[in-house]
DNA sequence: ACAATATATTAGAAATACATAACAGAAATA
DNA sequence: TATTTCTGTTATGTATTTCTAATATATTGT
């Protein structure tokens, strides 16, 4: 969509500060593991489900867990 | 879970106010016409791409232009 | 009424999010 | 060391978002 612009989040960081594991956090929100670990890794951007669900689980806005920053 | 919620948004709502057309808010955000006609109408849910550019576009938080609801 | 513009509908193609499964390496722990 | 758990990789399939184009209807202005 934008090529100028790329996505990042804090799926990890509040993951790891959760002590919660890639399996435990795919369960809370409802998808599989491996769409956690490719998150994590960048290799895909979510739905606006998927981050509504995984800001709600971490307690924090969407706008905090993901940013929109230049390439 | 994700079955007994449902999304909705204010996107008409808000290209109204500032009474921009389909095309003019599809241009602004990068989009096709008809994507704008189908997310207003509720036909599909956006990428957090596209939720993040309305957003920013009506100068508004995601939380704000979307909202997901008990169905 | 006529013309121009905005909105709506449909159908098919393209792109990508996510599922699923199998396997491998890393890290922790007994 | 041996075993379990966690993380990473790859490959393939399905579902959904978005694009594209064509056409129809509604609305607005002259």
């Amino acid at each position: 969509m934008k090529n100028r612009m790329r996505m990042v989040n804090k799926v990890r960081l509040y993951r790891t500060y959760y002590q919660w594991t890639q399996q435990e956090l795919a369960e809370r929100v409802g998808v599989r593991r491996e769409t956690i670990l490719f998150l994590e890794k960048g290799k895909y951007n979510p739905s606006l489900y998927l981050a509504w669900e995984l800001a709600r689980t971490f307690r924090v806005k969407i706008e905090d867990l993901f940013d929109l920053i230049e390439r």
